[in-house]
DNA sequence: AGAATTACTAGTAAAATAGTATGAAATGTC
DNA sequence: GACATTTCATACTATTTTACTAGTAATTCT
């Protein structure tokens, strides 16, 4: 019952981008120093987050990656299930890419239990924006603009 | 961000042990037949339950398993935290056994958000007892009380 | 041309998951 | 008391997932 290093590396990145957006794109290496993050290990994660359309990247010098949108427009629980690929507890309530799920989900007595855990995550997830992260972020002891 | 099989067997055991409840000890055996699962892999969740107080059991010819309470007076999120450890979606908020938590909890701008996640999850799984699943269980078609 | 940076594909070590296997101990029945 | 049945305890194992690392190609600016 574990978000993965990806999810929430994912968040880090898209509220660092954030917290440091100037216009200009910015390059893994300033997150991973920042993060602590390797820079191998974010670009995997910043991939996924470029094929979602949530980020502006460029190569060569001074390339880098932007938001796309303003902080405001990304709901934590997009940015976490293009992640994690979904967040339902129980495989059963997967979107099955060939339409097979459980053949005993009509006798099942626990598929309506599982069904409400998964309303109740992704209800809240999708109630927090990219921009609730930010301004956590910015009101907390020792946030330091300047880096 | 999923519950393990050993979570979701246990919640069918103790279904299974409610449903089937005549006073008498029920003997793995059954369960397996009627469940599908392993004996084998049924021990091993049932002696997590019943360490944790929710079973009695009993050895030797004619022994087996019963429920120690009554269906209402467990949460299924006792059930679920027993099986999985806790249901928390990061490390950082698990009670570690060694006192450590993260070090950077003070300048973190997701912790309170994987707070809330936290508590919506165990809120949730708490608001739901054994025998919610019980009733659910019996009302849906083809539920055959004679096994 | 050359440095910087992302993009793409593959590989790998460690941990977690989902079981199996073996045998001992207890209990009721014949 | 022998015996079948069942839980209890411990250890082992195969598969999958996670969390990375590595190498190289492509792009961009100076």
């Amino acid at each position: 019952m574990k978000i993965s290093t990806k999810g929430r590396y994912a968040l880090r990145v898209m509220i660092d981008l954030a917290l440091h957006d100037t216009g200009e794109y910015i390059a893994l290496k300033d997150i991973s120093d920042r993060q602590g993050i390797t820079v191998k290990y974010l670009e995997q994660i910043v991939t996924v987050l470029n094929k979602a359309g949530y980020l502006r990247s460029m190569r060569g010098n001074n390339g880098g990656h932007r938001l796309a949108r303003k902080p405001f427009e990304y709901r934590v629980g997009d940015i976490l299930r293009t992640m994690e690929g979904d967040l339902t507890p129980v495989e059963c309530l997967s979107e099955s890419a060939d339409g097979i799920n459980c053949p005993k989900a009509e006798e099942c007595p626990t598929l309506s239990f599982w069904r409400g855990l998964d309303k109740v995550v992704n209800d809240y997830v999708d109630s927090v924006t990219l921009q609730d992260l930010v301004d956590q972020g910015k009101s907390l002891t020792g946030y330091d603009y300047s880096i």
